[in-house]
Formats: C-alpha cells, sequence, structure tokens
DNA sequence: GATGAATGAGCGTTCATTCAT
DNA sequence: AATGAATGAACGCTCATTCAT
C-alpha cells in the first residue's frame, strides 16, 4: 500500500511546489521536518528560517522547493487528500451497495486518530495539521488565485468521490457536495472543539460521538 | 435597537483589550478602521502599523487599546456574538412556540447579508469578517489560554441559546451543540465556498439554498 | 541624626531636579520607588513607564519632579553622598588626631553593608545602587554639562573631605584626592567583583579583607 | 606583532558573537565601525541602526554577528584584554627580574595613550572605549550569566598574569588581585576624572602623574 | 498639581528573498 | 544543486515626551 501512496505524490500539481520535494532527499526532509515543525509550533509561527535550522539546511535551500510557506501547506494538505482518496478507493473497491461504501466512507472521515507512517511522514501529526491549519490554506485573499492554479483539486476531488456515491444513492439529492464539505470540516472542527472548547460539543472527551453525528445526518439527509 | 446593542460592548471580556474602545474617540476609529481594514486585506496582511496609517493615529497608541492584532480579531469576534445573540433575543421574544424560535435562529445564522450599521460599525463588512477570518481567532496555539481568560465566552454562549432551544423541542437530543456549531460553521464555511470554492458546494450562485439545506439538516436531526 | 539628615536632602542642586521631591508625598514615593525598582531591575532597564507602575501613578507625573532617569540617578548619588558626609562629620566631630578621623573615613567607605533605613529610604538597597550603578551617572556623554551645573557635587565634596584630612596628615602629599577616589571607587568595585567577579579579587567570599587591603594601602602612602 | 595579534582574535570565546567577525570583511567594518561610533557617540547612544548606517549596511547583516550591542562591547573589550595580554608577554619576554616585569607592566597599565594600529582597528580610540565604557560590560544584571560563558576570560587573564608576577616578588602577598584590578580600574578611572571630573584627581591636567601615583602604590604595598 | 490620553520616534528583531559561489 | 552571505523591508513594541483637562 505504502508504495502505491508514493507514486499518489507525483500527481500534485506542479503549482504547488518549484521543485519536486520527492526528487531528492533533501526535499523529503523538507516535508517531513515541515510537518513535525507546524505539529509543534503552528501554522502562524512556522517560518523557512525555524524550518532550515530544524532540517539542518539552509532558507535559500527551501526556497528552491517551495515559493513560501503557503505553498507548503498547501502541499500538505494536497498529499494528505491525495492519500484519503486513495485510502477511500482501497476502502470501496469491489463493493456494490453505495449504501455500503458511503458508510465507508464517513468512517474515513470521522475517524478518530491515523497511527500510520508513509515514507516517513508521520501521518497522525498530518491529520492534526489537517485539523488545525487547513482551513488556513483556503481562507486567505489569494484563494481564487491559488484556486485557479489547482492547488485545492486534490480536496475537491475528495469531495466530488463521496458526492457521487450519494448520488447513486438519491440521484434527485440537490446538495451533495455541501453535504460531504460540511461533514469533512465539521469532522475537523468537532474534533478540535472537543480538544479545546468543549462547550461547542456534546463529545465529553469521547470522540466516537463524531462520527455518530455524522452519520446520522447524512443517512437523515438521504431518506 | 441600535443604542441597547451599544451598552452590549460594555459586557465585552476586559482580557480582549487593553483599554475599552468605547471609552473614547480614538477607541472607536480603531474598531471602525479594523474592520474597514481586515475586510479589504485580510487579518493576515493587517497590521497595527497599516490601521494606524488607516485612522490616521500611531501605533503606539493602538498599543493603549489592544495588545496584539489577535485581541482586535477576538474583540470584532465577540463583538458580533454579542450582537447576534441580541438579535436572537429580540427575534425571539414572546415566540412561544420553540419550533418557531429555532426556525427564526437558523434564519439568523444562515441569512446572506446583514445591511445595518450600528454606531458606526458597518456590520456587513463586519460578517464577512467573521466568515473569512473568525477561525483564525480559535485555530491558534493559545487556544486554551485565550479561553482559560473568556476570549470565546460569547461565541458559546450563542451556541448555548440555541441548543436550549433544540433541547426544549427534544430534550433527549444527544447533541444540541455540535448541531449549532456544525450548522454556524457550516452556514460561514458554505458562503465562502459558494464565493471561491464552489465545487465544494451546489450552490450555482445563489446562496439562498444555504438556508434551505441546513434547516432540513436541523429539522431531519429532531425528528 | 535621622531628623538631620532629612534636611539635607534641602542642600541637592536644584538643576537635579524640576520639583524637589521632598516637597510632597508624590515626590518621595518617587524617590523610595526608584531606589526599590533600580535596586531590583538596574538601571538599565529601569524607566519613568515602570516606576509610574511600581508607585501607581503616572510617567506625566514623574516628570513634574524629574528631567529624566539619568537625573534621578544623579539624585540618588547626590543624596547619597551628602548623607555620607554627614556621617563622617558626625564620626570625625571633637576627635583631634587626623589619623584617627582618617581611620573612620576610610572604615565608613568601605563598611561592607548599610543597614540602617532614613526617612523611608531603605539605606541598604541605595548603598547597593551606587555599588552597582553610580558610576553610569558619571560616565556620560555629559558628564562636563552635568559637572557645569554641580551634578557631582557632592561627591566630589565627600572626597575632599577626606583629602582634607590627608593633608593635615602630610600637608605635602601629591596625591590626596587621588587616594580618596581611587579607595572610593576601588571598594565599591571590589564588593562587586566580590559577588560577581572573585577572580579579579582574593576576597573568599569575606568581604572584610576589602577594608584591610585599601587601610593597608592608604597608611603606606602616607608614611 | 600584528600578524599575530591578529590570530590572537580566534581565541575570543564564540559565546561573544554569533559569527566571527575576523572571518569577513563585513565583520571587521562591523568592528572597526563600532569602535569608530561607540568612540563618538557613547555606548549609550550607539544603536545596531546607527551602527548599519556608519558601515553602509543593514541591521539584519549586524545581527549575524553579534546578538545585541552587549555583546559588541564584550566582544571589544575581549579584544583589547587579549591585545594587551600580548603586549605585556611581549614586553616581559626574557626579563628575569620580577621587579622588572612589574614595573613594565604597570608602565603598560598606566600609560596615557595608545598610538598604534592593528588590523585597521584605532586603539586609541580603543583605549578611549576601554576607559569610558568597559566598566558598563559588566556593571550589569546578566553579569553572572555572561560570566558564566566566559566573557570576562581575557580581562580575568589578564589581571592573573599580572598577579603571579607580584607573587613571584611577595609570596606571601594576600591581595594580588586586588591590587592590580585597583590598579587597572584606577588608572581609567583617574585618567578619565582628569578629563572631566578634576576635582577627584591631583593631575593638573599632566596625566603622568597617574602612573607615579600607581607605581608608588604597588612598589609599597610590595615592601 | 496631578493625571489621563495621545503621540513621534526609534529600537530590536525577524522575515522573505536574492546573489555569488 | 545546494549553500553561505547579505540585504531590504517591515513588524512588534517601548520609550520619552507633550498636551489638555
Amino acid at each position: 500500500m505504502l508504495d502505491i501512496l508514493q507514486s499518489l505524490n507525483i500527481h500534485l500539481t506542479e503549482s504547488l511546489y518549484q521543485k519536486d520535494p520527492q526528487s531528492s532527499k533533501l526535499g523529503k526532509k523538507i516535508v517531513t521536518g515541515s510537518i513535525e515543525l507546524i505539529h509543534n509550533i503552528g501554522f502562524d509561527q512556522f517560518t523557512f528560517r525555524k524550518l532550515a535550522i530544524e532540517i539542518e539546511s539552509t532558507e535559500a535551500s527551501v526556497y528552491r522547493y517551495f515559493e513560501s510557506k503557503q505553498k507548503v501547506l498547501l502541499y500538505l494538505t494536497s498529499w494528505y487528500w491525495s492519500w484519503m482518496e486513495y485510502r477511500l478507493a482501497f476502502l470501496t473497491i469491489n463493493i456494490n451497495s453505495p449504501e455500503e461504501r458511503l458508510k465507508r466512507a464517513i468512517q474515513l472521515i470521522t475517524e478518530p486518530t491515523i497511527d500510520e507512517n508513509s515514507d516517513n511522514v508521520d501521518l497522525g501529526k498530518l491529520h492534526q495539521i489537517v485539523i488545525e491549519e487547513s482551513m488556513k490554506a483556503y481562507l486567505i485573499k489569494e484563494v481564487d488565485h491559488e484556486n485557479k492554479h489547482g492547488a485545492y483539486f486534490q480536496y475537491k476531488q475528495f469531495v466530488n468521490r463521496i458526492s457521487d456515491i450519494i448520488l447513486e444513492i438519491k440521484p434527485n439529492y440537490n446538495y451533495p457536495h455541501m453535504l460531504v464539505s460540511t461533514v469533512v470540516e465539521g469532522a475537523h472542527l468537532q474534533r478540535y472543539f472537543s480538544q479545546h472548547l468543549p462547550n461547542l460539543t456534546d463529545t465529553n472527551g469521547s470522540e466516537n460521538c463524531i462520527h455518530d453525528f455524522y452519520s446520522e445526518i447524512v443517512l437523515k439527509a438521504l431518506k
């Protein structure tokens, strides 16, 4: 599985980087170091200087790979959604029932923690970054420009895949994308709230109910 | 209505500011100038230097009122939720039916644009800021510290008020806060997606369906 | 004794202050607060803002009394030397032998710690300030200007008084002032070195030998 | 001689700088520019901004070499003492008589002006800086921290060298370090007093007597 | 006389970025 | 291709100081 995942990276839009970070040892260190550092200090405090120190290289070298820290975040989130799409494909292959496929998709979206590593990428930390920081990848003034260059392609495709399952179940449903993006972003936020602003949730520390809550929402929406 | 709104500001936690911006002409200019500037250039580009130029004052003067730009954002969002809570109270007073009250609450949350002014505060722009930037007020490493000092009190209270209505309708419902916060944050995101990442929505430019979508979600959840 | 000391303050040159700090309650708080604060954080970190907070007043109020933090230091050191001069007079009055008077003077200069209070002024802390910071009162580019306005009068007078005793003992001695100022500044420095840079001293923590060392220097110089 | 001096710089503790100023042209300009500027406006008025303008570079570049202006002062004084130690070694080599060696050492310490240049460093100005500002390098709250990191090593070693000569002459003398540091600091102060506060000296403008005064002190102390 | 409000100026620092090697 | 050196620009912050009350 991991071997295939690595090949996924190749598909990330070239506009996300100056030089493919998968193409060299240093590039890979930039990616793993970024995940480590953003996870530790947050995207706001993250800078190329700190990254250069972390990976024992220089700022100039990082610039060879990424034009800005924004692009790094876009790269990481795109990588995440690429990998999620693969996992979805893997989980739904050869399953005929769209209901079952949707169920597995929701399971995937709302699963509490990821405990895998791929190509030295700590996926648990990447998941956490997506939860805490991924919105900052599109809540920016340059969103339209980035979008035009395909920066959010992977995310939109992931949402699309599940929307398609929904339309299989209920072809005349009007809001398949809204339903999926609501569940995806909601699941991230609820997990974050559960940890930091529990008054906005009803998890009582048990994050399993996030899955139950969104499962129910989706099922009732399609009834 | 506006007179009462102004008195609402007094209730914002003192931890949000160094000196109450409502207490002086300069303080008010800082607030209105911040709204104007954040709306124009985005919170990421917003700095006290630019704000000082905008309002024809100095950074040092701004620091008298706010410790950091983060606190300004917290102040603005708290002000927004305070004002939303008041509007909610106003809209639901003397309405017996909890269903009707909930309906109006959802209407309030999902209404497309706000076209009012209060005390020189351009509420349309503030609404836009809440949509585009408010998540950056809590998706920060200092979230727990800020929360401990009451920075998110107004937001949590607004969510609570509506959760209470939900519990009136369906007392044994397990996820009232999650439902409300999902709708609130979802409504913001869908509006943003509708404008910038339409593939993640099904609005086709018509933002009315955001209301329809979340109405249906809530109604079905409480059936 | 203390009553008389308070009257000494009156003699401090008016050029040291804008308004006599002894003339009001606030003025006295500024003096005692400055001693407290400089002792705690050092003269370099000392600012009128911090002082104003310490004494629960405002910067503008402090400016009524002192033109700058430099002047505060000059005031405190002048006050110190004024008080030392008084103590010297007190200790040598009615003593005929100039040798005995000199002995007592050296004792006074080299005594390890001062454990008295006068008019709420913590003299131990003031002594420490003189040791650690008083050189910064004259090692400045404005030294000549300050000197012209009498800022160092008290210090010079104290040195003079002892020089006079020396000349009584050995009228043809060529370097009475150099001897005294060497002992005074040396005693301060050695005390400081003893606490922070012991390799520059031979005190082994016991500061009594500072007295022995300088006593011997002086006695041999006058032989 | 100068060639050897340049190699001395290498021995300055790395904790004094971020990047060795001897290692590049810019680094050397920072050192010479600092001497020029501190000499002109004093250490208190000296800032990295003014230095950057002086040497036609930028603050950011200066920061590559020195963490703070304090460190620059520590660097300059350490350089000075390193160079003084070398001169001492040079002056006393092959001299058997410790009395003669001591005599030369005192000559070195109390000599009126230095009129040499080494590696574009104006040693006369550096000497003046040491006289006027070097105490500010250790009369700081961070003295213990700096000392722990070896900031005063060169000074202490210079004092030590001469203390050793003293002990050769009078092995049971109790205060060799105190005697040396008193003479060193005293010589600086008396020179300063002679120029700015003559009432504290007996030089009448002729600074030669500083040497005579301290010579006598030392000779009598060791009798 | 004392204070609260406001400001001009400048400092220390960091960042993003470029250039030469 | 990767790095080391250097820089322009701006940020966050604090200080000393003034003015109006």
